[in-house]
Formats: structure tokens, sequence, C-alpha cells
DNA sequence: TCAATCCGTATC
DNA sequence: ATACGGATTGAC
């Protein structure tokens, strides 16, 4: 029900008029009247009896009854709503778009063609109109019981619900299961589901060898294939398709090549996933990828059995879609972040692509990411997951290492003959010092490098920093950016002071000293040289300069001389590929003050990488940065798995997420103390704060070990629900894996 | 002794 | 949030 309190996130039973109970089914909007006021709700679940003790009230009206939360999706929030300590209703607003009337009542035309008239349903008769729920049958109403234990409270008591049941330690909500055994052998089986559970999901095979020989790794038209196409460059890839096209429940993570067509590859697993009669959910970050994977589908499956969500859709056209799953005339979603809770039926694969993009993220209350909702999902229909990008992130790599799901990637031999050749200029002092006006000084590689590319009749990509990074501070002499003694957060320096200050814990680190070289001096960071690339442009005076950003985001570029600048995220794709790639903002990225600088410096430079050509074919990539520089390292090699394994490493070391988890309470200082005052925090919290945030509000981290993240949540909704029943005038906010931890 | 008011608690 | 009940206070 539509109210904001924590202590009333639970449902609540209604008797049903007679009138109603034909369109009173699970999943349909019904009016209730509620602590005197008309609210909001979904109906969970029909019942004979409710376990309340005192007098029931009747449900107001059924707002229509078309069933617009699915069962699975209505598991599915609650399960992450509880992992992000948040309202079931909250979670449903974001699952559920609002409703259209008009299309609802207009004829299920599916989005592009589909010919069956569709089910025949008699919604004519289901008016909502007038209905005097008292009069008639006051005592064989049924009762609607919106589903006390149903709704798996989580906590509760112990007696579970048959569909989530789930093993011991593994919370679906959690990334990755604490225990786990072969990856989804255990997961708990829908009622329907296909064949018994087992799965030995991808298990390696060699097949991989008989790819076709195309060799360019340029978009080149032919998407349909031989057998498993391009999938057969991959080990694990044939298995994973015909895991998919059998209805197991494969789960990988997937480290696409460069060059790769990978919006093709996710509409081919997607194909085989339909082909064996289940539906398909795949969210991507961004319109242009969204346009990209939209196209290939409709490439691969033909018309009328997908549809795209996309943000920017009014209202009418977004329900129209929406209907269009949810009353299952397609089999296959495609679509941005929120996306990730289209309905389908017979879940059988979700997908994402790119989960490093901070887009994945939602802004809204209680703030899920794409990722945890998608494979929270998998969990619970115990389908299968593609987990897919250029780069891998942490919890990608800790979905690998705790067998939750299997790897997705090529042989070094397959790699080499896509890779382009990848070099760094060295490090650059001077560079570093002044970049506004660097570009007399930029390395000759860089020059060479894009003279040839053009020469050859190819365009070149100039990857420049965006503006406006948090300013965070590194050791002067050798650059290790600094952290505090105490708790390993980033240091930054408030205002003119001199002592530097933890991000996360406040505290002051007056003598401060780097641990890499003892060094004592420090120095900010920089901040934008979008210059540096636009001189770059003008010193190559035949050829086109075009930019994309912020403003303006081109989609592709034609395989011409010309001199492409973007910003990370707005790459063109070029035809025929780059002939050069240039990385030019080393510096920016990889000491910005938060922790994930060099997880996002990585994904990004593979990102832009990916469209070079692959070295046989003349291909370049030159990055202006030190070479001994892990990150670089990795680039070089295109080793995104080694860079994970050790950025996870890493990051068990300092006890960052996701090797640890992490929650954040913000809100004017005497709330925050209140709110921890009452709250029962489980003993192995730890609490690091308080610091100072946006108008005179304060900002309070909690720390727990991986596995303990339920518990956390747990205690901090329960608090939050304790303040919401004595009307505590002053609200904190909850954040549970806080995108911005600086 | 009754009525106006305050506080705490439940809201199906 | 609101609405209700039970306790409390104040005036006749």
């Amino acid at each position: 029900m539509d109210v904001p309190l924590a202590h009333l996130d639970r449902p609540f039973d209604y008797l049903v008029a007679a009138a109603d109970d034909e369109a009173a089914q699970p999943g349909v909007r019904v009016r209730v009247r509620f602590a005197g006021q008309l609210v909001s709700g979904f109906l969970l679940e029909r019942a004979e009896s409710s376990p309340h003790g005192g007098k029931l009230a009747y449900l107001d009206r059924v707002v229509s009854p078309e069933r617009v939360l699915d069962p699975e999706i209505a598991r599915a929030a609650r399960a992450v709503a509880d992992r992000y300590a948040g309202n079931l209703y909250d979670v449903l607003r974001l699952a559920v778009p609002p409703r259209h009337a008009r299309v609802e009542a207009q004829p299920s035309k599916a989005p592009k063609n589909n010919d069956h008239p569709s089910l025949a349903d008699g919604s004519d008769e289901s008016d909502v109109a007038g209905h005097d729920a008292d009069t008639e049958v006051v005592d064989d109403a049924d009762e609607l019981a919106a589903g006390s234990r149903a709704a798996a409270e989580g906590s509760g008591d112990a007696d579970d619900e048959p569909g989530v049941r789930a093993p011991e330690g593994s919370e679906p909500g959690a990334v990755a299961p604490e225990s786990n055994e072969l990856g989804g052998s255990v997961g708990p089986d829908g009622p329907g589901a296909g064949p018994e559970g087992a799965d030995d999901s991808v298990s390696s095979d060699a097949s991989g060898g008989s790819a076709g020989p195309g060799g360019s790794g340029g978009g080149g038209g032919s998407v349909r294939g031989d057998g498993f196409g391009r999938w057969g460059q991959y080990v694990a890839g044939p298995a994973f398709l015909r895991a998919l096209a059998d209805g197991r429940n494969a789960r990988a993570v997937w480290g696409a090549l460069p060059g790769e067509d990978w919006a093709a590859r996710i509409a081919e697993a997607a194909e085989a996933t339909a082909r064996g009669g289940r539906g398909v959910v795949i969210v991507v970050a961004d319109a242009r990828d969204l346009e990209r994977v939209d196209r290939a589908l409709g490439a691969v499956l033909g018309p009328g059995r997908h549809v795209a969500l996309n943000a920017a859709l009014g209202p009418a056209e977004r329900y129209r879609r929406f209907l269009a799953a949810s009353r299952h005339q397609v089999p296959v979603v495609v679509g941005t972040r929120a996306a990730m809770w289209a309905p389908v039926a017979e879940l059988g694969l979700v997908v994402i692509w790119d989960d490093g993009d901070d887009l994945h993220a939602e802004p809204r209350s209680p703030y899920p990411h794409a990722r945890e909702v998608l494979l929270t999902r998998a969990q619970l229909a115990g389908c299968a997951a593609l987990v897919g990008g250029f780069a891998r992130t942490g919890e990608g790599q800790l979905l690998l290492e705790t067998g939750w799901a299997r790897e997705i990637s090529a042989t070094r031999d397959v790699l080499r003959r896509h890779a382009p050749a990848i070099a760094p200029t060295g490090d650059d002092p001077q560079m570093a010092r002044d970049p506004a006006a660097a570009t007399a000084r930029l390395p000759s590689l860089v020059w060479e490098t894009a003279r040839q590319a053009l020469k050859t009749g190819a365009p070149v990509l100039v990857q420049v920093p965006r503006r406006g990074y948090l300013p965070s501070i590194a050791c002067n002499d050798c650059r290790t950016p600094a952290r505090c003694p105490q708790c390993s957060g980033p240091l930054g320096l408030h205002g003119a002071r001199e002592v530097p200050v933890c991000h996360w814990c406040g505290r002051a680190a007056a003598a401060y000293a780097c641990p890499a070289c003892g060094g004592r001096r420090l120095r900010a960071s920089i901040t934008g040289a979008k210059r540096t690339a636009e001189e770059l442009g003008r010193a190559f005076p035949g050829s086109p300069v075009r930019t994309s950003g912020r403003d303006e985001i081109l989609d592709s570029v034609p395989g011409e001389p010309a001199v492409v600048v973007a910003t990370p995220g707005a790459e063109p794709v070029a035809e025929g590929g780059y002939g050069a790639v240039l990385l030019l903002d080393a510096w920016a990225l990889l000491t910005r003050a938060d922790l994930r600088a060099a997880e996002e410096t990585m994904r990004r430079w593979l990102n832009a990488a990916a469209l070079a050509k692959p070295a046989a074919a003349g291909g370049r990539v030159v990055v202006v940065a030190d070479g001994s520089l892990a990150t670089v390292q990795a680039l070089i090699r295109w080793d995104p798995a080694w860079f994970a394994s050790r950025e996870l490493a890493e990051r068990r070391e300092l006890a960052f997420p996701p090797a640890s988890r992490m929650a954040s309470l913000t809100g004017k200082a005497e709330a925050v103390a209140d709110f921890l005052a009452i709250a029962k925090l489980p003993s192995d919290t730890e609490l690091l704060g308080p610091v100072p945030a946006d108008e005179e509000q304060e900002r309070m981290l909690l720390r727990v070990p991986r596995s303990g993240l339920a518990p956390l949540a747990k205690a901090l909704h329960e608090a939050a629900a304790v303040r919401s029943a004595k009307k505590a005038p002053l609200t904190v906010r909850i954040e549970i894996d806080p995108s911005a931890l600086f």
C-alpha cells in the first residue's frame, strides 16, 4: 500500500465484495480505505481466511482488472526491498509504471506485428463502476489475504514459503551467495520450471575453435550463423547457449572480445532462450546501447518478438510496451534501468551489459542497482544470468570467485587476433602538471600514432576526461593516492587548510606520509583537459574534428579520416573500427576521489579501446600513462580478469566493497544520532564518521563483512520503522551499497 | 461528575 | 499521516 511509513511496510487483509470477486485477482491495482483515507495498493494474494484478529474492511475498489504486478516481480521486489532496507511499495513504484487507462482499454495490439488477437479478455464486462459492497454478500465474501506469509518477510519466523527457499547463507539479494555448490544447482526451483534444476552450467567446452574465420572485428553484417556463430569464439560460449536453449540455469560473467558486436551476441543468447520457450530481460546503461540491442534483436528474432523500454518514452507508450510484456505477447524485453523489472512469461535469462556503468544505479529510494535486481530475479526464478562487458567489475569477479557464475572468455590466442596493439607513452610529468597547455608536449608516440592512422584512411578516437571530478590528493612524489591511515578512506583537502581530512571517517591526517615512498608533500589531482584534445584536433588540419560529449552524442562515424574527440561513455562506434584510439585522461581518472577510480578507469579505457581495429588491421591504442601501473598493464595485455581479481584482492585487504558491504545514513546530525541510538546494529558493524554532507547534514558510514549485509539491512529498516512509528520529525536517508563512496 | 484535551497506538 | 481510546486535567 502506498503509505510511506516504514512500520506499515507489510501486507494488510481486506474482504472482497462479491461484485469484485472476479476482478480481484492477484496483481491488480486496488484502492482501499486505510486509517481513514483511500490509498492505492496492489492485491498480492487471495485467501480463504485471515490471521488478523480485528475486523476487516472491504476493498474499496479494484482499479482495473489488469494484472500488472506479476507474482515473480512481487517476490523479487520484496527481496530487493529487504536487501536495501526499503519499503516494498517504493520498489513497486519503480517496478510497475503508472497506469494509462486509455492505453489499457485499447485492444492489445502487440508492439510491431503480432497476429493472434490476443486472449479475449472480457474486459468490457469488468467495469469498475458502481458497486455497493456493503449490501450484498457479507458473509460469503471472499477475503483477500495480502500474503502475510507469502511475501517472504525474510526474517520473521522460520516458516518460509515454498518458492523462496534459498540455501543457507545464499541470500539471493546478496551479490554472491556465501557458500554455494556448483553454480545454480542449488537454486530454488520455480513451480513449473523446466527440467530438474540440475545444471552444470557452463562446463568448459573446447569446441571454440570453429569460429568463423572472418577476422576483422568490425560489425560486418552477418549476425546469424552457423551453429553457435560468434559465441564459438569463447571458451564455454557454445555450452552457455546450449544451456539457454535447453532451459537450464547457466550463469555467466562474460568478458567480450575487443571489437565484439556484443549487441548481436546478446540477441543470440536471447533468441536461444526464447527458442526454448522462456522469457528474457536485458538491461543496458543508456539509449545508445539500447538502440544497438534493439536493432540486433529485431534482426535475430524477427518482428514483434521483443519490446524496448526506454526512459525517454512518454507515459502512454511506456505503458503500452509494458503491457505487451506483462500480457506475455513478447518473450524478450530490453531496456535501460527500469526494464530490470519487466515481467515476462517463464523468465529464463537475465542479461546486464556493462554493469560497471553508474547509470545502472537507481537514483530513487531505495536505490537498487540493476545488477542486484536482475541477479535476485535470476536466483529466485532459478533462471540463467549473463553479466557482460568489456571490463569486469569487482562484483562480477566476486560472482566468479564464489562460484555463483562461470566465466565466458576467449583464449589468449583468439584474443590476440582481435585486440589492437596497445602501448603506454610512459609517465609524463609535464603533462600531469600542466594539462591545459600540454599539447606541445604530448609524447611523440601520440602524434605518430594519430598521424599514421589518418594516413591509412581511418578515423582516430581521442578520449578526454570530463570536467568536475572531485578533487582528491595524491603523493607529490610518486602519485600514490593518499588514503586515511585509520580506515583507508580517501583523503581530501577541505578548503585552504593544509591538513588532509578523510572523506569517510573525518579524521585529520596531520602527519601524513606516503606509505609507498615516504613522501610528505601532497598535490591536488587534475581536473579537465579538453582543450588539449581540441588543440590536438587542430594539429591535423587535413582531417575534420568531431566531438561527442554530454551535449551532443554521436552514435557512429564513417570509416574516413577524422579526429573524434569524446568524453568517456560517449565514444561513437566507427565503421570498420578506429585506426587509433588515444587515451589522454589517465591522471584525471586514476586519481579521482572514489574508491572505484581504478576500476572505472579500466572500464572506460576498455570500452574505448574495444572500438579500435585489430592489430593486424593496423589498430593502435596509446594511453598517456606510466606503463608500470597495474591498470595500464591490464589494458596493454587486455586482461580485465586479472585486473578484477587483483582489484578484488586489494579491496578485501582494505575492507572495501564488495569485499565488505557498506551502508550510509544521511540526515541532520540529531536525526542520525537518534537513528543510531535506536538501531540494534549487528555486533560486527563498524561505524565510520560522521562526516559533513550537503545542507547542514552529516553522513555516517556503516561497514559489515560481506556476509553480514542482510542483518544490517534488517536492523536499519527496523530502526526506520521505530522512528516512523514515533513520528520522528527528521528523516534519515538509508543507502545500502552507496554509489558515491568517497 | 462531566467535558475538553493530551498522548500513545493502530491503521486490515 | 489520521483516527480513535484511554488517561488526565480542569471547572462546576
